[in-house]
DNA sequence: CGCGGGTGTGTTACCGCTAACACTCGATAC
DNA sequence: GTATCGAGTGTTAGCGGTAACACACCCGCG
């Protein structure tokens, strides 16, 4: 219970302004406006007359007008997928974390496909809201060719590994993931790996499907055909079941945990065993891997670092010294079960 | 490409504004107001003079100014739990969805632990940005007692299934879900079905235990001990391992689906199968539930239905006739072969 | 003793927008 | 012919802050 002074405002309606406060307190809004910013000198018995006024009315500076006035919202805007994808979804809780903690606030808005005109819709609203620099997490071709024809008046930062984007970017690096993925099933003794990839246009999609073939190639093992899902459960579960079919079919990488689910339960319904008969990677490490039959061997990524650094160059960008170049997190191959020794 | 016109405006640093829309076309800064805005004659010629100019310098209203300007910011605020749990991950998108379909923009403050003292922070934090409406989604026993002390100038919706909440709430039945799930695995002929809750202090857990009680209480049902685990599949993994030792486990309700994936995984391991010798129920419905091993039957929350929900309550709320009472969304069983039928 | 220079405070002018009202027309009504 | 009205436009005064400068006042200094 609020211990309230005799002073209790009449209630009008409108929260207290600066305006209120400094009749409250007998001295001028500038002043008050000094101490609740903590600059400029204020004599100790003012500053402490003025904190009470404050203290009795509850008065809440509000962002809105500081922000029109100074020129800065202190407010960021983050473009995501509203798909509950885990990597997407972590992300953004990681730089929210991070805003939060620099004092800045997150506003988010969500496309539900990521096509170029709904990106572009998204970088306008939060534009108009005045954010004073946005995230995109839209790993996909579209974002990249949505960002070309997006503002370069407000800063930019996207999420997504790629080379070739306009704009300053922040990733785990895919290739790399893929790479150990996959060196991890041939040093194992197959022949070759095969890869369930993620649909066409995504990013990762494409990363994860280079370092994949890059590692064949290099060790001369044959390239079998590509098979592509859509990152759910459900296309891996489909793919799993036409890969029953084919012969030579020991390992297999898959662009991400959840199709890697989808397959390990295609395998067991036909009586594969994993790893015995097959063994399966992952991506992502998503909190379930390790609980999956068997315990999936995935790459972790480390979606709040990812978050958290995304931010910060952020706001670097913001504050005009923009250091180029792309930030790499490294993601971390976790081995368990599914890829675990042959017959054990 | 897009084709500017001579009237390329010089790089002024800073956005264009009604102001100097209004210089561009030789009218009154109110006339664009009223051309932006769509609201007030304006003479078909001279809206087309002013769009134009608009378009030249690509003007784009600043919501900060009109939200001083009205006192209406058509901004949202949500509290959320950072954590990627599929539920309040999905609800917000749900919510961000809808909201954007009416206009408004969504701010999100997250809170690493539903406690008292940070859910009131970042209330807090998303008055001072001047939303008009708070949604929280942290279905906490210390988020009911924040809301207590809750400002009751802005309006608040909670997404919790409480009926104690001091605000309007929205929810998913989960009362009426455990029912289901329990009655379910009664029908299927156990003596009784015990119950793998979530962890203490989340209202969830309470509602989804109170259920299960319920009925094993109507069927004279002995209720076996609650086991509580964190909603983490780890912990349902543990909680398994521990199950092993006792006697006449033949079905288990389980609080969320992750849990039972662990619960799963101890069984399995134990070799002991589902659903011939166990059978296992669990709760949300998460895309890779069906994928699971057996797949499971679970109860399905439409996380986005109550997004929707809560975003149309809370706008009544902001506008003034708020209809009290809580807001209901049914679940609903999804029968697959962890409780298939036994021998098949 | 006048003067520079801090310290503490107030004044004024914006920031970009809308609300409210004032004004100028031409058309219609009486 | 003048009062009345509505359409179309402009003017002014805020919204709640901050920036920039003005103004006391008191200190130490040459």
């Amino acid at each position: 219970m609020v211990k309230r002074s005799e002073g209790t405002p009449e209630p009008t309606g409108r929260p207290p302004s600066l305006a209120d406060v400094a009749a409250q307190a007998g001295v001028s809004h500038m002043t008050v406006s000094r101490v609740v910013n903590g600059a400029g000198p204020v004599r100790a018995e003012t500053r402490r007359r003025v904190l009470d006024a404050i203290d009795r009315l509850g008065y809440r500076p509000n962002s809105l007008a500081r922000g029109l006035a100074t020129g800065r919202s202190r407010a960021l805007g983050v473009v995501a997928l509203d798909s509950v994808l885990y990597g997407p979804a972590s992300t953004l809780f990681g730089i929210e974390n991070a805003a939060r903690e620099a004092g800045y606030s997150v506003s988010v808005a969500s496309v539900s496909a990521p096509e170029r005109t709904s990106i572009v819709d998204a970088v306008e609203n939060l534009r108009r809201q005045g954010v004073e620099g946005i995230v995109v997490i839209a790993p996909h071709v579209a974002a990249g060719r949505a960002l070309e024809i997006a503002p370069r008046e407000v800063p930019l930062v996207a999420v997504a590994d790629t080379e070739e984007a306009p704009v300053p970017v922040v990733a785990v690096d895919q290739r790399d993931g893929a790479r150990r993925a996959t060196e991890h099933l041939l040093a194992l003794g197959h022949r070759t790996a095969w890869h369930i990839a993620g649909p066409h246009g995504w990013l990762e999609t494409r990363a994860r499907e280079q370092g994949w073939r890059a590692v064949l190639a290099e060790r001369g093992a044959p390239p079998p055909p590509v098979l592509r899902g859509d990152w759910s459960p459900r296309s891996g579960y489909e793919i799993g079941k036409e890969l029953l079919d084919r012969e030579g079919v020991e390992a297999v990488f898959v662009a991400n945990d959840q199709m890697a689910l989808g397959l390990l339960r295609a395998l067991s319904e036909a009586g594969r065993r994993v790893p015995d008969d097959v063994r399966v990677v992952g991506f992502d490490d998503v909190p379930e891997a390790a609980y999956y039959s068997p315990p999936l061997t995935t790459v972790r990524q480390d979606f709040l670092a990812l978050g958290r650094l995304t931010f910060g160059r952020l706001l670097r960008c913001i504050e005009g010294d923009d250091p180029p170049g792309r930030s790499i997190v490294p993601p971390e191959l976790i081995v368990r079960e599914s890829t675990g020794m042959r017959g054990r």
